[in-house]
DNA sequence: CTGAAAGCGCTTACAG
DNA sequence: CTGAAAGCGCTTACAG
C-alpha cells in the first residue's frame, strides 16, 4: 500500500483531501488538516517526490555544476564548502536540495547541461568557472532553464549572475599604494581571458587615470595562477627596465614563491617592494611579512546565489524580486605587512 | 506532446519498444534500437528522470550527507572536495549523480535522514563524521537504506564503512620515533569520544607494547582541535614531571601554535623535541622545521566510497561485491624535519 | 520481436 | 469542504 494511500485509508478520508490538506491549500477544513497532519506526523508520511516531481514537473532540486581541476581540489577550494553551504541555507527554507555536479575539466560542459535539463534532475542550474566567452549561458537561456552564474561572462545577452568585487578590489589597491607613494604599480594577471582578471586588470587602469598616474604596459605580468607563477611574477619584476616599487597579484597562491624568489635576491617584501595580494588564503597564515590581501565570506556568496536562484523560479519569483539585480559580493581588505615599504 | 510519446510517433513505434530500445533490453531487433537511438541523439531526447524513478522505484541518485561547521568550512576541509570528486567518478560510470547534503550541525541527523528516505531522493546515503555511538548506524540499517559511512563506528552491528588507516599512522608514527631512540612519546588526543581518536590511541598503545615500552598515562593529552589546542599541547608537554622527548598530534591544526609556544620557551621543534603531525595540510607548507605528517589522497577516499556504495546498490551488487568489505585507506608518512630529533 | 495496457505516487481540475 | 478520476512520463509484465 502506497504512502498517501495508506495514510488517506487511515484516516478514512480520500487520498486528495489528504494531499490538499499537507499542502496547505486553502479549501480544506481546519479540523480535517490537523488530524491529517497529525497522522503524517505519527506515520512518518513524507510524500514521494518522484511522484510530486512527475505530476507538478517541478523537481525541488537546484544543481550546482563546477568545475574540479587538481589544483581547485587542492587549494583554492576552501571557498567551495562556505558556498555550497550559503546555498543550501537559502534554498533549504523552501524545502529545495542541493545535487551538486562536480564536472572534470576534461569533460563536455554543454552534455552536462543538456543532461540535467532534459532529465528534469533539477528546477534550476547554479553554474561556476564562467568564462567571458561561454556557451552555457546562450544554451540555458535558450532552453528557458531558470539558471545563475558564479561569475560574469562579457556576452552581448542579460543574464543572472553573482561575483565578486574585483573592481573594487583593484580600485582600493591601486588607491592605496597611490597613498603611500607608489607611482609604478605592477600588476600580475591570468594568461587566458578569464573574465575576472579581465574587470580587475580594467579597474587597475582606470584608478591609475583617475589618480593621473600613466599607465605602462611593462608593469602588466600574464603569468599562470598556480604557485609557480609566483616565482615567474619575480623573475619579471626584477626583469624591468624601470623599476616598479609594488605589485599586485591575483591568484591566491603567487604569494609563497614571490616572497622565495625576491629573497633570494636580496629583496625583501614589505621593505624594498610592496605587494598585495589577491584572495586570503590559509596557505598565507606564515608568511613574512604577513600579506596585505583581501576576504571573501564564502557563505555569503553562497546566499547571494540562493537569493538569486530563488528570484528566478517561477514559484519564487514574486517573492524574490528584490534580489533581481546582477550581485557583487564585497572583498574586504586585511592589511598585513606586505605593503609596509612606503616611498 | 511527452518526451517518449514524441520519439515514438516520430519513429512510428510504441513507446515501450523505445523503452527497450534506449535501456538496452535483449528483445529488441539490432536494427531497431540503431533507429532508436540515432532518433533519440537527433531530436536529444533524454529520459525524465522522474518517470523512470516512479516506476522503477529508484532515483540514479546518491547522497551525501555532511556536517559543515565553521571550522570546517574554513581549514580541515580541502579533503572534501576531492572526496566529492572522487565519488563522482566512480558513480557516474553508471549515470548515478551525486546530491550533496551539508548539514549544519545544530540540524537534527535523524531527521534529515528521515526525509531523504522516505521522500526517496536517492537510492543510497553517503554519511561522513560518524560517531563512535551513531543513531544514523541502526537507523538506516533498520530502514533497510542502502549505506556507507565514512568513518568507523564502534555500535555492535555490522555496516559497510570506509576510513583513513588511523591505526596504520600511529604505528608507523610510534615505530619511527623508536627507532630513533625515543622512549617517552606524547600523544595528543581528542577531548571528545571521536572514533578516529580512539583508533589512533589504541594503536598507539599496542605499538608501544608490542616494542617492549611501558604505557604512561601522563603523556596522553587530551585537547581541542582546533588551532589553540595546539598551545594546549605544548603547555602540557612543558609541564611534564619526566619529559617526553617526542609528541605525535591528531587534527591538522595543532602543528603551528605548538611549534610557535614551545618556540617562546626555547625548545625548537626538530632540535629539542621530536613532534610527527597528522595530516598534511596546505597551512603546513611553510612550518619550519618543516613538519613530519601523513599525505591522504582525497580521490581516493572518494572512490572507495563510491565502489562501496555500489556494492550495496541490489543492481550493482553482484558486479562489486570484491568491494563487500570495509576498506581502509592507506595514510602515506612525508618525512620533514620536525623529528630531526635523534637520542 | 513488438504493441497495448497497467501502474509507479502523487496533485489538481472538476463535480457535487 | 470533499471525493472520484485523470494524468504527469516512464517501464514492464503480458499477449501475440
Amino acid at each position: 500500500m502506497t504512502g498517501i494511500k495508506k495514510l488517506a485509508q487511515y484516516l478514512n478520508i480520500s487520498t486528495g483531501t489528504v494531499s490538499r490538506a499537507l499542502n496547505n491549500k486553502p479549501d480544506v477544513n481546519e479540523e480535517t488538516r490537523q488530524r491529517v497532519k497529525k497522522a503524517a506526523e505519527k506515520l512518518g508520511y513524507v510524500p514521494n517526490q518522484s511522484g510530486r516531481s512527475l505530476r507538478q514537473g517541478t523537481t525541488n532540486i537546484i544543481a550546482f555544476m563546477f568545475v574540479t581541476s587538481k589544483v581547485m581540489a587542492e587549494s583554492a577550494d576552501n571557498l567551495f564548502l562556505g558556498i555550497a553551504n550559503g546555498i543550501q541555507n537559502v534554498i533549504a527554507q523552501h524545502d529545495l536540495d542541493l545535487l551538486i555536479i562536480p564536472r572534470p575539466p576534461s569533460s563536455d560542459p554543454q552534455e552536462t547541461l543538456h543532461r540535467i535539463a532534459s532529465r528534469r534532475l533539477a528546477d534550476g542550474i547554479i553554474i561556476a568557472n564562467t568564462q567571458m566567452h561561454d556557451d552555457r549561458i546562450p544554451f540555458l537561456l535558450n532552453a528557458k532553464i531558470p539558471f545563475v552564474s558564479l561569475g560574469r561572462s562579457n556576452m552581448p545577452v542579460d543574464f543572472s549572475w553573482i561575483d565578486l568585487d574585483f573592481e573594487g578590489a583593484a580600485r582600493e589597491t591601486v588607491e592605496r599604494l597611490v597613498a603611500r607613494g607608489h607611482r609604478r604599480i605592477a600588476i600580475c594577471l591570468p594568461g587566458d581571458n578569464i573574465m575576472f582578471g579581465q574587470v580587475y586588470f580594467q579597474s587597475y587602469k582606470d584608478t591609475l587615470q583617475r589618480l593621473g598616474l600613466p599607465f605602462d604596459p611593462d608593469l602588466v605580468f600574464r603569468i599562470l595562477g598556480d604557485e609557480a607563477g609566483g616565482e615567474e611574477a619575480a623573475i619579471k619584476l626584477m626583469a624591468l627596465e624601470t623599476p616598479a616599487t609594488a605589485v599586485m597579484l591575483t591568484y591566491e597562491l603567487l604569494a609563497q614563491r614571490l616572497y622565495e624568489k625576491l629573497s633570494m635576491h636580496g629583496i625583501q617584501v614589505g621593505r624594498d617592494v610592496a605587494v598585495v595580494g589577491f584572495r586570503d588564503h590559509p596557505q598565507h597564515k606564515l608568511l613574512q611579512p604577513r600579506l596585505t590581501a583581501f576576504k571573501v565570506d564564502p557563505e555569503s556568496v553562497g546566499k547571494a546565489l540562493g537569493y538569486k536562484m530563488l528570484a528566478n523560479l517561477p514559484t519564487y519569483a514574486a517573492q524574490y524580486q528584490h534580489y533581481k539585480n546582477n550581485i557583487v559580493v564585497p572583498m574586504r581588505l586585511l592589511p598585513g605587512q606586505s605593503d609596509d615599504f612606503i616611498l
